[in-house]
DNA sequence: CCACATGTCTTGCATAGCAAGGTATCTTGC
DNA sequence: GCAAGATACCTTGCTATGCAAGACATGTGG
């Protein structure tokens, strides 16, 4: 068995990973190791090595903001917070989404 | 408006392209512009600059297998044919879609 | 004070869509 | 015949992005 499954799950990573932060994002503020950990539970990303340079790419395209959080107890940590770009970018996601899913849905629905 | 609709679609595509050609296939054996066709009319692909290079690289690696038609009248067409190699690809595709999918859907559910 | 967990971030690589351009062959109209 | 356009195939070069691996810093517990 060569390693298929993981390049398939890689690229369809590729086209989705960002939408579903800013998708988290929207419902609360979350920082990296929270996030990571939400998406890699399900499937969605493999580790913070791609999720750290993302979230340093959204801040820098101004989708997300950040600021420092230093709780009482443990570590200081960055929260992430949806900008209304952000918003914007995902609502166009949502759409795009909305068109190409149903007809690759319908191509797999013959699949096993 | 930068080309954030766009960048979008191309990302999407990157995932699911080559397995929706590879579902076509199982369905009927097609030709390169009839598949380009068919998947620019649905958005899964922009142009044969992405379709003819990833047929190349399903012949390598023998997801699919060609023939030339000659047909009475018009143009020759090599026409691609699905191999029980590239069915065992779509197969884990369809698994992985189906694990991924719902959560892309949930997520982006709660938008418009 | 040493080991481990928790947090953030970087480096370098491999992959794949695509715009643009190229070539050849077949059909149609004059 | 011959020019023009449709049909069919393919290539070059660019760019973007997930990720393995590793670095670093700080807090916690024995």
């Amino acid at each position: 068995m060569d390693g298929a499954r993981e390049r398939i799950t890689t690229n369809i990573r590729k086209g989705v990973l960002e939408y579903c932060v800013l998708a988290l994002l929207s419902r609360r503020d979350m920082y990296g190791l929270e996030l990571a950990d939400w998406l890699a539970v399900r499937g969605l990303t493999a580790s913070e090595g791609s999720l750290y340079p993302l979230l340093a790419r959204m801040r820098q395209a101004g989708t997300v903001q950040t600021r420092w959080v230093a709780p009482e107890q443990g570590h200081a940590r960055r929260y992430y917070a949806i900008t209304d770009q952000g918003r914007a970018h995902l609502r166009v996601f949502a759409t795009v989404w909305r068109e190409i899913q149903p007809h690759v849905d319908e191509l797999m629905g013959e699949e096993g």
